[in-house]
This record gives C-alpha cells, sequence and structure tokens, in this order.
DNA sequence: TCTCAAATGTTACGGTATAACAAGGTGATT
DNA sequence: AATCACCTTGTTATACCGTAACATTTGAGA
C-alpha cells in the first residue's frame, strides 16, 4: 500500500528531523495522501470531523503548517490548497504542476531553470533560498 | 509625478487593447500605485471608502481583476495582494522577488524563464497559463 | 431617441485563516 | 514520585478574503 509507505518515510524524516509526527498530524497526512491532487484546509477538516467526530480549524492548520515545514507537504497559494511532497528526502527542487480545473498534480526537477533564475535574481541583489516553483495551467485530460 | 506619469501610460496602453480604463478603474490603479510595494484588497477598499464615502468589495476586486487582466498589476497569491506590473507594455509575465525579512518588492520579466518552463511543462502533458513566478529568499539590504 | 451591452451599486453570504487562552501530555531534573 | 518547563492539542471567537446574485446606471451605436 502506497500511503502506508509513504508514511513510514515520513516517520523516518522526521526523526532525523528532530521533530515529531504525532498522531494527529500523520492522521492529517494520511488524509492529504488520500486524494490524488490539491486538497484544502477545510476538505481535510471535515474529514477529520468524520473520523473524529469534532475538530476545528486551528487544529487542522496547526497540523498543516507543521507538514509544510517538515517538508512532507507543499502549499499550493494559488489555489489556497495543498499537497503532498513527492521527493521527501531528495534535496532537489521541484517544479510543480497544478491543473486548475482537475487538481491533478505532477512534479518535475527544477534544478536547471533554478540555476537560470538565481542568475537572474542575482542580478536584482536577491538571494532567492531553496524552494519549490509552482506553476497552474490545464493537464492533458482537460485540455481535450 | 511618476504616478501621472504612469497613468498616463496605462491609459494609452487600455486603448491600445480596446478596453476602458474608467474612472473608478483609474482611481483604484492611483490607489494602488501610492504604495511602494504589496497592496491588499481591503486596504484598498478602506481607501476608496475615504475617498468616495462608501464602497462596497466587489467594487474594488472588480477593478483589480480588470486591471490584472489589463497587465496593469499582477496578483501576489502568496501574501493574497497586488503590485504595479513595471512593464507594462514590454511583458505581461513578471519574476516576482519578495524579500522575507524587509517585503521589499523587485519585478523582473520573466518571459524568457517561462518559454523554457513552457517546454519542459509541455512535456509533461500540461499547458500553463499565464502567471507570474514569485520567488522568495533575501535582498541586497537585508543580506548585509 | 432607443436599445443593448458593459460597468457599477448593493446585499448577502461562504470560504480562508488566525488570535488568544485553556487544558492535556511528556520528558527531564530533583 | 513530585515538580517544572515545554510542546501539543482543544476551544471559542473573530478577522480577513473573495464571490454570487440581482438591481441600477451609464454610454456607444443603430
Amino acid at each position: 500500500m502506497e500511503i502506508a509507505c509513504f508514511i513510514e518515510a515520513a516517520d523516518r524524516h522526521c526523526q532525523q528531523q528532530g521533530v515529531k509526527l504525532t498522531a494527529l498530524r500523520r492522521q492529517v497526512l494520511e488524509l492529504v495522501l488520500s486524494y490524488s491532487g490539491v486538497v484544502k484546509a477545510y476538505q481535510v477538516l471535515a474529514d477529520l470531523q468524520k473520523q473524529r467526530g469534532i475538530a476545528a480549524p486551528p487544529t487542522v492548520y496547526r497540523a498543516l503548517d507543521f507538514l509544510v515545514a517538515a517538508g512532507l507537504l507543499h502549499k499550493v497559494d494559488a489555489l489556497n490548497g495543498y499537497i503532498v511532497c513527492h521527493h521527501v528526502g531528495c534535496s532537489h527542487e521541484g517544479l510543480i504542476l497544478v491543473c486548475g480545473d482537475c487538481g491533478r498534480v505532477e512534479e518535475l526537477d527544477a534544478t536547471p531553470v533554478l540555476d537560470v533564475l538565481r542568475q537572474q535574481a542575482g542580478g536584482a541583489g536577491f538571494a532567492i533560498s531553496q524552494q519549490n516553483l509552482m506553476l497552474t495551467g490545464r493537464c492533458e485530460a482537460c485540455r481535450t
């Protein structure tokens, strides 16, 4: 089962980082994993409420913030949503493509293009930190 | 005065595009211009209310949407804000650098790098829409 | 002038996110 | 074990962000 495998990797990752993947955080991670693409905080909240009876927004936002900080999720600002990071543990930077119609996500390697961007930003005096690039568009299926 | 100059350029730009920079839209553009960096919709709304007595959210959002569509402003998703486009007429896609320390914003031309990104995304079946790239980092002043 | 389409006004609501404080758990030290 | 400090989670309330839906006005062209 892919989810279990991911959770296991996430567990190891958190231990290495010296942070705790508590039961609640793991549960939220599982809920995000159960979707194939972008998930919204209030969707996770609704799911969480189904599973534990009651939950408030801060509960879910805190867990999501933790998971983003730990590098297990990415926040997709343009859609107010979250996606699973498919390169946990790898240090490479991702180019994340999000289909605005169906929410499908694809991750490519952004290293070459980020080299160019670093150079361009450097010319303006900016030192850009390690990060992912996110682009929205339409996937093949939604374009036809 | 820089603002008047920008407005004039915006006027010409809109005429060329066959769209109308109405009094309201011009007023909103002036309000955004009066800030040096990122502005939020509700800040503009408050300013607008000071100037005309009353205004509701849709009024300001419609004007902002128009100005973004016309290429006069960029939306900064990560900050729920808007900035003036400093490349009106040259390019409608910006590479927006935000200093995570002081909030300063710099805008470069993202067209070349987006060409590369479009090609890369196309290989994965994605047609990416017109958009801005936003990168966070530290500006020169904050690095010293 | 009349008509149609675009722009703006208005009301109401729904989605997104956080502040502030309370309560519970855990591990280290004594 | 008792205490303390710290992190995590619960809870309430509220602030912020954005849009749907419909009414009204405006303006350009027939």
